[in-house]
RNA sequence: GGGCCGGUAGCUCAGUUGGUUAGAGCACACCCUUGAUAAGGGUGGGGUCGAUAGUUCGAGUCUAUCUCGGCCCA
């Protein structure tokens, strides 16, 4: 019906946490394959696994043929991406901190840390104000407080709290603070005071974190040289929980200092080595091991006047899952695309807004994300994945540039696999043209999500069946942050536009309550449990009625609602294919003769032509819920109720040869056809069964190669419908009369009813056309003219006096006229 | 704490630019039917539109605050 093809893929993103976990119970038994061989074993466990699911939920794709970001045709790709970065000249080295074993010489995973108790230096320390507009805050100094005394050489900046209050306070106790005025946060004073053992002081002003607005204050250590402006930021991560409400930051040792610093424009840089000892960077501490450099800091403080208070702190702390040495954030080289040197920023954003979003929504997300997200850091230091293909020169510290290096990685990668690139072959890459004594290699990969932000480039443009960009990317809505992101970035940076045209984004499965499903609330529904009690395409009813912009509740009650209303639709064919036993045929739509049925079936073509339109505007508009809602009632209200339970009586009690039960057969016929298509997308099971049963005869392979019917546009009757508008409110003013005369037990079947319809005028112009007898299912109907404008419509129901009729059960006293030889027995 | 978003009947969902008494289907209750029968039909009850305050002649709809919940980030 809809075409899409579907390539199965398998991505190692955002299952790397989990693989690691995994990794680490698996490794014990793995013992004799190497690391990577046991990721790839999950990897293609996972795979098979995550296939047969999609299989037993009745989707069609392209199952053998699927892709991965570990092949390596992909792996080849990914490298000629990044070459184009490279190429550009966007993709360029920096420094970001990562959690750093100084033992191990390496930086570690978050799977790979421990968090142990582990007793810290703590300092109070001062930064006086050097420049503010501020009278009150002239010859201040600002506190901070740290457990890490060892990075004061390397910060850069200071961070307050826009929404804290802040005290000023003259400190009159002997020593070096004596007659100097400091300010902590209000909330921590008590603290501060109890700390630094202050005893007599002053309060001067109070003042809001917003004062801090453009302060610059100098380093504790100026006068050892460390004369550069050390400015205040506003940050939310500051909070009164300790210290003295302004944080130290140090961009090259703290991921929250290393964003601060970096969104106004302060790099972190080099300022420890492998090893955990000062660069050249680091003034007068160059070659210290960081950790031995608490106690000559402190000194150093102290010596500058500098140092309020000093002292020890248990707390947990990150230690190496495998040397248990405690850990430090260093800033490390890594590698990055800049958001602003080629425009890539900008060129995001054109493309958010030439793509349609599904929920509108996701088009304001995906931009505020863009807007202020930092460059894009694609290095990660790991044992596995895609190698970054960089060639630095011994010389000039230069990256290697060259086209031919690139493509002959390419090459080598698309044979051999990315793994050779660890092998210490250097001239295999390099060629002839260059001698590899005169480059470093670099050991980073890439990160993940540059892989999975690829994938466009190795699935869509490299398949002969798909189509570059995308029709659509269809995803989580915490893609946002990823595959939607990293596909967006990837393609703006080397094709200047976005690799889909639009983007559909769910909701997350949550419980019947709202709430995310978690073992420990003991609410989690798997699908295997789905599918195993109510079947697939009961889990299939329950995507499709879901309004998937929201998040998606799911528990047994309303498995078992969907369930229910699973039975009404599978009746409902029961009763067309029923019907239809001895006339099942394919009917040519355009020979349909409309104007030679009775109103009632040129009624339900209307409904059904309009049907259809409403189907396809909210399937081009993915309003699936809609649709499936639409469905449901036009099988309950129009049909079961309605049209079936109306034409039961020609179905069972006219001749076969009769034309009104011909008509008839021939919209169930239709209707029948039309519920098939509609239904296959939701039903793919139920339609199919249904389907093969109906087309023995027939060569047709299945229903899902069947299109959307086309219904001629004579079907549309406005003027129809609006007549049965009043028609029906008629009925139902009948049903209630009846309903009153059943409830006084005076009648049980609406067959044992004659009723009186009095109308107005207007509506008497149009019912006298119509057979209410036939349409309200009752033995005889009569209208009158009331001419009264007040009661447009008054019913009266009596009992049918008479027999009744074995063949068409109306009660008659004269004898049925359509079966009067049964009714004479 | 920040970004994006949601809370309408027991459930799944509608509710256009503010405008009569807030709708549908299912579920529920009662009744009927026994020629769609592990079915079918009819009637009916059910909502302080998450809470509060405001703007307005008028608020489910607009604004603010709060609350509960979801995704992402910190």
């Amino acid at each position: 019906m809809f075409q899409v093809g579907i390539v199965m893929g398998y991505q190692l993103n955002g299952k790397l946490k989990n693989s690691t976990r995994r990794i680490k119970k698996i490794k014990t038994m793995f013992q004799l394959l190497s690391l990577e061989k046991n990721v790839e074993i999950l990897q293609i466990s996972g795979l098979m696994f995550t296939k047969k699911q999609f299989q037993r939920l009745g989707v069609i794709g392209d199952w053998n043929d699927y892709y991965s970001t570990m092949s390596f045709k992909a792996e080849a790709q990914i490298v000629r991406e990044l070459a184009k970065f490279l190429k550009e000249g966007s993709l360029y080295k920096g420094y970001k901190p990562v959690l750093w074993s100084t033992v191990e010489k390496t930086a570690l995973a978050d799977a790979e840390v421990e968090y142990m108790d582990h007793i810290s230096d703590t300092i109070y320390t001062s930064f006086p104000i050097k420049k503010t507009v501020n009278k009150n805050l002239e010859g201040c100094e600002i506190i901070i407080w740290t457990t890490t005394p060892w990075t004061i050489p390397a910060n850069k900046a200071l961070a307050y709290n826009k929404n804290i209050s802040y005290q000023i306070i003259k400190i009159n106790d002997e020593g070096d603070f004596k007659n100097r005025k400091i300010v902590v946060a209000f909330d921590l004073l008590e603290q501060v005071l109890k700390e630094c053992e202050i005893k007599k002081f002053e309060k001067l002003d109070k003042l809001s974190g917003k004062e801090f607005k453009d302060i610059i204050c100098s380093h504790p250590l100026e006068k050892e040289g460390y004369t550069y402006d050390i400015p205040m930021l506003e940050a939310n991560f500051v909070t009164t929980e300790q210290g003295s409400g302004i944080v130290h930051c140090a961009p090259s040792h703290g991921p929250d200092d290393f964003n601060l610093c970096i969104n106004n424009g302060i790099q972190a840089v080099e300022t420890v080595d492998d090893d955990g000892k000062y660069t050249k960077n680091i003034l007068n501490f160059e070659g210290i091991h960081v950790f031995k450099a608490n106690p000559i800091v402190i000194e150093s403080l102290k010596k500058n006047k500098r140092l309020l208070s000093d002292g020890k702190l248990n707390h947990t702390y990150p230690h190496s899952w495998r040397s248990k040495a405690p850990l430090i954030h260093r800033a490390t080289p890594q590698w990055f695309i800049s958001m602003e040197s080629h425009g890539l920023r900008k060129k995001a954003l054109v493309a958010i807004d030439k793509t349609e979003f599904y929920p509108n929504k996701g088009k304001e997300r995906l931009k505020a994300m863009i807007e202020t997200r930092p460059d894009w850091c694609v290095s990660r230091q790991r044992v596995w994945g895609v190698p970054l293909p960089i060639f630095i020169s011994k010389k000039d510290e230069e990256v290697l540039v060259d086209e031919e290096v690139f493509n002959n990685i390419a090459n080598i990668f698309e044979k051999e696999g990315s793994d050779c690139w660890f092998e210490n072959n250097k001239q295999k890459f390099l060629g002839k043209k260059y001698d590899e004594n005169d480059f470093y290699q670099t050991t980073d990969i890439v990160e993940v999500w540059f892989d999975s932000g690829s994938t466009h480039s190795f699935v869509l443009e490299q398949r002969d069946d798909l189509k570059w960009p995308a029709s659509l990317y269809l995803e989580g809505s915490d893609q946002h942050r990823g595959w939607f992101h990293s596909s967006l970035l990837e393609s703006c940076g080397t094709r200047g536009e976005a690799p889909f045209e639009a983007i559909l984004s769910h909701g997350f499965v949550v419980d019947g309550k709202g709430l995310k499903m978690s073992k420990s609330l003991g609410n989690v529904i798997s699908p295997e449990e789905i599918l195993k009690k109510y079947g697939a395409d009961i889990l299939r009813i329950w995507v499709a009625a879901s309004n998937y912009a929201e998040d998606l509740r799911i528990d047994h009650k309303i498995l078992e609602q969907h369930a229910e209303a699973y039975r009404k639709l599978r009746n409902t064919f029961r009763y067309l294919l029923g019907n239809l036993n001895d006339e099942l045929s394919e009917i040519d739509l355009a020979k349909i003769k409309v104007d030679t049925l009775p109103e009632l079936e040129q009624l339900m073509l209307h409904k059904l032509y309009n049907l259809n339109e409403s189907f396809t505007k909210h399937f081009n508009s993915y309003n699936i819920h809609l649709i499936y809602k639409e469905l449901l009632n036009f099988c309950t209200v129009d049909l079961s109720s309605f049209y079936f339970d109306i034409r039961k009586d020609t179905l069972y009690c006219d001749e076969k040869s009769s034309k009104k039960r011909k008509d008839c057969q021939l919209l169930l016929n239709v209707i029948l056809d039309s519920l098939l298509r509609w239904f296959a997308p939701i039903l793919s099971f139920t339609t199919e069964e249904i389907f093969k049963l109906v087309n023995k005869v027939n060569s047709e392979k299945s229903i899902h190669l069947k299109k959307l019917n086309v219904f001629p546009k004579t079907w549309n009757n406005m003027k129809l419908d609006q007549n049965w508008k009043k028609i029906i409110d008629i009925r139902d003013e009948v049903n209630s009369s009846i309903e009153a005369m059943r409830a006084e037990k005076i009648i049980g079947s609406s067959l044992e009813a004659n009723i009186e319809i009095k109308l107005d005028e207007e509506n008497y112009i149009l019912g006298k056309n119509y057979d209410f007898s036939e349409i309200c299912i009752v033995s005889s109907a009569k209208i009158f003219n009331t001419k009264k404008k007040e009661d447009s419509i008054k019913v009266k129901t009596v009992k049918a006096e008479g027999q009744k009729c074995s063949v068409c059960w109306k009660i008659n006293k004269n004898g049925c006229e359509r079966h009067s030889c049964s009714n004479k027995n």
